[in-house]
DNA sequence: CTGTTAGCGCGTTCAT
DNA sequence: ATGAACGCGCTAACAG
């Protein structure tokens, strides 16, 4: 009938709604924020005619209009690894209860990518954001503050205005651990360093060499790039000739090539090869045999990161506990004496 | 000096920019966009402006402006199975390279809550989306479109307009490998059924059992919930009763969960008990024995979708494949002879 | 080549 | 209790 040319209407506007209800836009507004002062009456004619049309106000212009776009930032390397993933999904979780959605910012591992991740980030106009990137520096992070976007900041100690940190601490429980065994009088340990394993790890591969070190005892290093069929195929070789060892991997996945190469080249586990994962997951008690590792629930980190977030969001003055710890717990199981 | 209850200057805005410049925000829009007819030196004082202020244009201003985002949306299922993250980090992979930011939805296996997630998704302003999603049937997600949003479809078989699917085919692979086995005479087939495993897993759990019906064979089902370690547990148990048997299971940490217990009960694989895990990943080689299961690329599955959802965004019409087929490969593995 | 103006869809005073 | 008008930051004709 009308204007045929478009098949179908375009989104139905706050207008159409008003118009169809009989009343401004101004009392729709009213009716879709709950605002008091509108009467019972009129509140169900807006609401009928939203049924009618199919109403659903648009974030963008709400967004535009409040400066507020109820839309937060998630920075994050791949989710492939499962502590990001469940991390990832404590974090969409409790956003979801505070009514906001998420965008993901994927970083790879570089700082140009990062840096236009931050980009992105700023432009899409989030009203605050967590950031778990091992890549970025503070500096950087920093720079994100001059737009004025509340931040948590995951795995790095910072503190500041409208800025919440959660410090995970998994280099100081690792150490402990490997320096009881180095205690012992052995002086067999191998570590995993695995390519672009992100700054975290790479700590706590530099912490253990210092203390190596400086204690007279000759850490060994692996290289070896991020793939279980690598490390398993670079392990077998080195069971060729060498019988015996303390293996440290960042991963238990790759704690469990170490462990299959072992075991299908003969060797007994722990006795002759003892294998330690940095970062547990569910291949550390699904392997057999399973897995000494060390443990942090990911989801409660993202959990508690979004509720962070949210309170600086709702209350930037009132917060105190700008600054949450949380410890990896060493799971000892069958891979270590 | 001036207004100085507020510490600190909001978002500066193309104006400011403008002004600084010297210019009108017509000419600013030009340069950020990269239009023509721009002399090179307005446009390099413009550009100083923009590095000078720290100039971001607001995506929800120019969103709201051209009706476009620049947004798309994901609806999956929870991130925490390896097959859903793989796919995300594809998805996001491509909507980077195509310039779109990413918003993520979360359905938690109910009707409802994927309601209020098409809900959410419809009011984001998204320019379109990918769903993967178990719980959705055909007309809800139908109901999106009456929004305008281009879609595209994981797991379901549909057509329409700005409407693409992506079929992934893990039923027939499956069955196929079980009616084998069936049809070698045995009689011992176990269905491990999963509470909440999802509407896909569910059609292959009833074609199974159907088959069975027709065909003279008893099916046997085993319930559980999704968790490794209750179904550890519940299979040690069933082993102190049963010596022998073919296990089906969803996924594969749930088919070592099986492996475990029928090993640590005496029980030898493949010899006296099989094990044959429906959606494979790393888990079936890490394993030992290594478990034999079906697999797709899902993170290829992502990209795919992205490519297919961008393709739908620019060329609306000039769209001719809607239909993606993928089918499940079987990796024979050590579980099953 | 550049400036002016009118929206995009909605929230929010300020009157009424 | 309700409506008119302006502004949020930006793009897109339309003039010049």
């Amino acid at each position: 009938m009308e204007d045929n040319k478009k098949m179908y209407k375009d989104r139905v506007t706050i207008y159409e709604v008003a118009k169809v209800a009989g009343v401004s836009l101004a009392t729709v507004s009213r009716v879709i924020n709950n605002h008091p002062n509108v009467t019972e009456k009129t509140r169900k004619a807006v609401n009928d005619a939203i049924q009618r049309l199919g109403y659903k106000p648009s974030a963008l212009a709400q967004g535009l209009a409040n400066s507020r776009s109820t839309n937060i930032g998630i920075m994050i390397p791949s989710t492939g690894y499962s502590y990001v993933s469940n991390m990832l999904d404590g974090m969409i979780d409790i956003a979801k209860i505070y009514g906001y959605i998420t965008s993901i910012f994927v970083t790879k591992r570089t700082k140009e990518d990062a840096a236009q991740m931050i980009e992105s980030l700023i432009k899409s106009h989030v009203d605050g954001a967590v950031i778990y990137d091992d890549e970025l520096g503070t500096d950087e992070i920093r720079s994100i503050q001059n737009y004025h976007i509340p931040l948590i900041v995951v795995g790095h100690d910072m503190e500041g205005e409208a800025l919440g940190s959660i410090i995970i601490e998994y280099k100081d429980p690792v150490m402990d651990v490997v320096k009881e065994h180095l205690m012992q009088g052995n002086d067999d340990v191998y570590l995993l360093d695995i390519v672009n394993q992100g700054k975290m790890l790479d700590e706590i591969r530099d912490g253990l060499l210092d203390y190596g070190a400086s204690n007279g005892k000759h850490i060994q290093t692996l290289q070896f790039n991020d793939s279980y069929g690598i490390v398993y195929a670079g392990m077998k070789e080195f069971f060729k000739t060498h019988r015996t060892g303390y293996f440290v991997a960042p991963r238990d996945s790759l704690a469990a090539a170490i462990v299959n190469a072992a075991q299908e080249s003969g060797l007994r586990i722990p006795e002759d090869v003892q294998v330690l994962a940095e970062i547990g997951s569910k291949y550390s008690y699904i392997v057999r045999p399973q897995v000494s590792s060390f443990s942090i629930d990911m989801f409660k980190v993202g959990s508690i990161a979004v509720r962070m977030l949210t309170k600086l969001l709702n209350e930037p003055e009132g917060v105190k506990q700008k600054t949450f710890k949380i410890r990896a717990t060493f799971n000892k199981r069958e891979t270590t004496k």
